[in-house]
DNA sequence: GCTTGCCCTAGAGTTCACTTCATAGTTTAT
DNA sequence: ATAAACTATGAAGTGAACTCTAGGGCAAGC
């Protein structure tokens, strides 16, 4: 499979394939050259592009997919030590996730104020009030 | 004040306050030279960080601070458009939340799976072949 | 044999929000 | 008077994950 072929089939750009195997996330099992120097793709090309593409929407970072691949080639890893990485990913992500609730109160607390601003000035100059008196900035 | 004050104050660092103004995110309500070229900063200076800092604590990026803060300072918008911004912040806000939560779903997968790989491989074959069944992937 | 459309490489450019650097002028303390 | 500590500038560097460019080599159709 050339390389148009297989990006189209994954719904990368050739950029975005050529730069993977630069960064190291393919090898020889996936890529190889034909005499004129194009490059050559296997089936399993496309499962490790399936498999890049997974691990990238739970939040992987193409430096920790490397090595994430680099255990999985090599079989490095045992299963309560995957069950601990997942657990690590998750308190990542749920972590990330606070931060935008966080982001969610204040953005309702400013509807809410903008809203009362229209229907009665004076409760939201009270609110304003509390929370000048209730903040810690 | 001088700058090394106003980014102790701010806890920001000189650097990024100098950014800031490079940017126009500070004019000359915030920022004026002494005689010897120095900077000189208002307390409306202070404000106008405070102000910088709320907004990309919501999740604005410079680029759009910088509309907000032109707009706010010409009072360019009705208490009306300003709601209608801060929904649309939230639904921004919110896809984001949304994005992490298929992430955790995902992870969410993989730890069941993982864990009844240890407890009950018979399962957890079975576990895979649903998902190959129904995963659109 | 010429055009069109693939393919190759190395390297530069993109975005964001800083951060660091090199170089130099100013102020303060000893 | 001199050193330390501040200030200034413009430019380059950072990291992530691409994205694009320039300049060239192959391949398939007419």
């Amino acid at each position: 499979m050339k390389i148009q072929e297989l990006a189209d089939k994954m719904g990368l750009t050739i950029h975005t394939i050529r730069y993977y195997e630069k960064e190291g996330l393919l090898d020889d099992r996936h890529v190889r050259r034909e005499s004129n120097n194009y490059r050559n793709y296997s089936d399993e090309a496309v499962e490790r592009l399936k498999l890049i593409k997974k691990f990238q929407s739970i939040g992987c970072s193409l430096a920790e997919l490397k090595e994430v691949l680099r255990d999985h080639d090599a079989n490095a890893n045992t299963n309560q030590q995957i069950i601990d990485w997942i657990r690590g990913k998750k308190k990542e992500i749920e972590g990330k996730k606070e931060e935008y609730d966080q982001m969610l109160v204040t953005l309702n607390w400013m509807l809410e104020y903008r809203t009362l601003l229209i229907d009665d000035p004076q409760k939201a100059q009270e609110m304003l009030k509390a929370w000048h008196a209730g903040s810690s900035d």
